[in-house]
DNA sequence: TGGGATTATATGGGCGTCAATGGGTATATG
DNA sequence: CATATACCCATTGACGCCCATATAATCCCA
């Protein structure tokens, strides 16, 4: 499985490190296991993270836009700043900046939300309430989530 | 990790020496560790820096330029004629010439912000400013700063 | 297929190393 | 000679690396 999947709560310890569960792990490409990307959710109080691969493609991609224009300083701010790299220890724990855990309310415990090619990493409670929610609108517009997931391609 | 990513706030001490955040060193070719160039941001009242590498694809953005307009003119000149290189020392700290202190209102702490191929030292206050500006720049005129960070290959 | 043995995962803690910072002194440079 | 900068060493706190343990998952063989 390279995607991922599945929800996960961990304990933060004392020095502020918090295990990466194994099966997302496993998603990091061999070469790369032992770093990840991190960077505030645009649309959520949550952290969003994946493989370092992804920042290179956003680099790349950047990196073909205009060179004095402003949405090149936007984007290269806006990203470039904003996004934290940080290791995986040999057990596969990382730390979560200071400044993360508080955009994401985070203290004691971390809620890991696999997103298919991301993940996102929630305070328990508001986690648990977004994922009601998110279910909840899918019902209700009428978006039949049976649909989505029975139909065939 | 060979990009300019995420961001610091270091001191500078009473001699002017700044240390430049060790992350950013290590982005820094083995072969050219102890040398950085800085120049006046054109668009922002901030300083740039980057390894003396980037310089020739400094070089060829500008070749890009149409030749006859002016702002071929105001490019090159702003920026090559306002490049200074600077040493770091053995500890990774380097000094900012006044000049370009005075230019980014920097007196006695430094913030350095990952901007991919380069980096920028801000004055604190100023330089979260920049970025929260930034990145509303995106979120409301355009709405393509998701798409950037989690668009598919 | 049951059940003990083995492995993996999450978690805790010790300790050495490194990064950021401060300061003293030699050296250079005008 | 005076000021600035290169070079050296010291301190402190954070982080990386290592080892330990408990619980959960898996295996393996009778």
């Amino acid at each position: 499985m390279d995607l991922f999947v599945s929800k996960y709560l961990n304990k933060i310890d004392k020095k502020g490190r918090v295990s990466l569960p194994s099966s997302f792990r496993n998603v990091l490409p061999k070469a790369n296991r032992n770093e990840i990307i991190l960077y505030k959710s645009i649309k959520t109080p949550s952290i969003e993270g994946c493989g370092v691969g992804r920042l290179k493609e956003i680099a790349k991609r950047i990196n073909n836009l205009d060179f004095f224009s402003e949405d090149y300083d936007d984007f290269s701010t806006s990203i470039f700043s904003e996004i934290v790299t940080t290791k995986i220890d040999k057990e596969g724990r990382f730390l979560i900046p200071d400044e993360l855990k508080l955009y994401a309310s985070i203290k004691t415990e971390a809620a890991f939300l696999g997103q298919g090619y991301y993940f996102q990493i929630w305070e328990p409670k508001k986690g648990l309430k977004n994922t009601e929610d998110s279910r909840r609108r899918l019902l209700n517009e009428k978006k039949s989530l049976r649909m989505m997931l029975t139909q065939q391609k």
